[in-house]
RNA sequence: GCCAACGUAGCUCAACGGUAGAGCACUGGUUUUGUAAACCAGCGGUUAAGGGUUCGAUUCCCUUCGUUGGCCCCA
């Protein structure tokens, strides 16, 4: 007789040889029904296990998010049944439950295609409604290696599993089996027919290692009901909708070309938002006590052997030789801004020195890897180079992250997170150098009070890193602001100050960028407003509407007042009628519509009407004009006046 | 870079071995319009590029380029 406490502190008896599935049937049959696994002394297991002793026990369904997790994770196995069944060769990798839904790898000759997802889900369908259970076998590490000798995936498996007990799950009539660690659904039946979707297929490597074998990656979402899938499916196509690629050509902000992949070109209404980004960039800099500065694209290729690139960073460099000497096009700021601070000499009195710079940085990505405006192989950094003592690494980060915090803010960004980098394989600078650094880091982020996430062996090769990421419409995480320390490019380049007793010293260096790469903010700001941009990055702020020709003369009059009033008005006089011209201004994403008609024009107002309301309001021109500042001072994201 | 798919008019998509079509956009005309798309006509394509198979290729095959979804990397 075990003694069973719930979560809610109540204590069960549990019979002897109790299964969890016993005991959610004690607490009670709706439960039980709802039951998919539980955990028990806090680690998720089958219903079918056993209780031997006292212990915390919480029924899991699915309308845990664990629940749904296994219930993903069954649902894997179960596509991996499938798909054996329809490729007997086919290897079985791994396949876990992953955000929406779950993948397997496999180790597959022939292609798995689109085409082939209908038969896959067919397969699925038959062997849920089969309803058989998941069954659980526990082996020693020895017998299970034995059992898999040959397999080279699922022996590997086995020996990165923790623990001494393997265990293997089987379903299904034809005995389908494979190593799993579980909890799985009690049976088949368990998993919604309605309710999953083979996805897409791509290929993986083995390990994430590009030197290994390509493996192929089936993706399925599975959900708890029908309604949940279809939801699911309706936000990814909501989400297709704003994807900035798909925005930037319907509002003609920017365009590729094959004759520049991974280049953008900036169209004029892209330059609008851009310069707003950069004005506003620039006043908040400003306030921050930074100067400016502009460095060369196209550098002697000796300065990036000095400054380590050259060892660590070719790959990604374009060069090119001109007088028969080589060149190499920057694909980063720094040695630039170290050139111009050995130009004078320094003293600690004017430390610290805040250097930044909107630089044209050009790097070689593979061809594979470019997406749109947040993945490009030119692109401008908003980058500053901080010059300081020792002493004042830790207020210098913390600036910083201020810095950041109120950039984000500006453009409703609160939702990203933050990563601390340390040493990688590939770096300079002595292993004591990189733990003061990576501490200093540490300790800004902690006087902060910022929670962040620890990213081993990720950090720039010259010091660690603390990186903001942000996520797209389709939730892939993009790196927008970095802030990295640097003891080592100071030491190299010899850079010196004087300091208090006359002697002279290296500076630290902390490089850092806020908004990352500008093409890429904008591309993620794009996504982020859907297109409906605020009103002061709006490319066009207004739009007057003439009811008729006869009105033409007052809107265009209307127009270029407010245009002298420095906002970006449009007007559309054509012969279109006036629900076509508001369709048009609406589909363009022009926040405010002022459509004037006799009536107007005897009272020199506007009707106006704003984006995505169709009521109007009735307002005079010097009136909305200084409505409209007023909001563009503010940054405000509301359009509503009244 | 790797795996897979895709590339047809400015955009969104048809046609799929037998003369390449529609909607939107654009141009001209009719309409003079009161709040989410009036009507008529016209313009627009060596079907990404190159090669091959074939009597004949947009369609089948190969190569290159580009794009998309992933993987690995990264701002």
């Amino acid at each position: 007789m075990s003694k069973v406490q719930l979560p809610d502190g109540s204590v069960l008896e549990a019979a002897e040889r109790a299964t969890v599935r016993d005991i959610a049937e004690q607490i009670g049959p709706g439960l039980a029904k709802a039951a998919i696994a539980g955990r028990l002394n806090g680690e998720s297991v089958d219903l079918s296990t056993q209780i031997t002793d006292d212990a915390n026990l919480e029924i899991i369904t699915s309308k845990d998010d664990e629940g749904l997790d296994i219930l993903r994770h069954s649902c894997a196995h179960i596509m991996a049944e499938a798909i054996c069944s329809l490729w007997p060769e086919a290897k079985l990798v791994y396949g876990p439950a992953v955000r929406d839904g779950f993948y397997y790898d496999l180790d597959l000759d022939e292609p798995i295609r689109p085409e082939d997802f209908q038969r896959i889900e067919q397969k699925m369908s038959e062997i849920i409604a089969a309803d058989t259970p998941f069954e659980r076998v526990e082996m020693s590490r020895t017998e299970a290696l034995e059992k898999m000798a040959g397999d080279r995936y699922k022996s590997d498996n086995i020996q990165r599993a923790d623990g001494e007990t393997i265990s293997f799950y089987s379903h299904g009539a034809n005995g389908f089996q494979d190593l799993c660690k579980g909890p799985h659904v009690p049976s088949t039946g368990r998993i919604d027919r309605k309710a999953f979707k083979v996805m897409s297929v791509a290929g993986a490597y083995w390990h994430g290692d590009a030197s290994q074998k390509m493996l192929q990656r089936v993706y399925g979402t599975a959900w708890r009901n029908k309604k949940e899938l279809n939801e699911h499916l309706r936000l990814l196509e909501e989400a297709k909708k704003r994807d900035h690629r798909l925005l930037g050509r319907q509002m003609d902000l920017f365009s590729f070309h094959d004759e520049g992949p991974g280049f953008a070109f900036l169209h004029a209404k892209g330059m609008i938002i851009w310069n707003e980004i950069i004005d506003f960039w620039r006043s908040v800099h400003r306030k921050y006590d930074y100067e400016e500065v502009k460095t060369p694209i196209i550098l002697n290729e000796e300065l990036w052997h000095r400054s380590g690139h050259w060892d660590n960073y070719k790959e990604n460099m374009y060069f090119t030789m001109v007088d028969g000497i080589n060149y190499a096009i920057k694909p980063m700021n720094c040695p630039g801004g170290l050139l111009i601070y050995k130009s004078t000499r320094h003293s600690y009195r004017e430390f610290p020195i805040r250097m930044a710079e909107l630089g044209l940085v050009h790097r070689y990505e593979p061809s594979g890897q470019m997406h749109g405006l947040v993945r490009v192989r030119q692109f401008t950094q908003d980058d500053a180079h901080i010059f300081c003592t020792p002493e004042q690494i830790e207020s210098e980060i913390v600036g910083v992250i201020d810095l950041v915090m109120e950039l984000y803010k500006a453009f409703g960004f609160d939702d990203y997170h933050i990563e601390l980098s340390t040493k990688p394989e590939k770096r300079i600078g002595s292993d004591e150098i990189w733990e003061v650094a990576t501490q200093a880091l540490a300790n800004a982020l902690e006087q902060k009070g910022i929670d962040y996430q620890l990213n081993p062996g990720d950090g720039a090769f010259y010091g660690p890193k603390i990186d903001f990421h942000i996520e797209d419409c389709l939730k892939r995480s993009w790196q927008l602001g970095t802030i990295q320390l640097d003891f080592s490019m100071p030491e190299r380049f010899g850079l010196v100050y004087s300091d208090k007793d006359n002697t002279e010293k290296t500076p630290v260096m902390i490089h850092r960028a806020i908004l990352g790469s500008l093409e890429r903010f904008m591309g993620i700001l794009i996504e982020h407003y859907g297109g409906n941009m605020p009103l002061w990055l709006a490319p066009e702020q207004m739009r007057v509407l003439a009811i008729s020709e006869k009105t033409s003369d007052y809107a265009v009059d209307v127009c270029k007042r407010l245009k002298n009033a420095g906002l970006r008005c449009g007007v559309d006089v054509s012969g279109e009628k006036i629900g076509a011209k508001i369709a048009k201004t609406h589909s363009d994403k022009v926040p405010y519509m002022l459509v004037v008609g006799p009536k107007e024009s005897e009272s020199d107002t506007v009707s106006a009407r704003w984006r995505g309301r169709r009521e109007t309001t009735s307002v005079g021109v010097e009136q909305f004009i200084a409505i409209a500042h007023a909001k563009i001072d503010d940054k405000s994201l509301e359009l509503a006046f009244e």
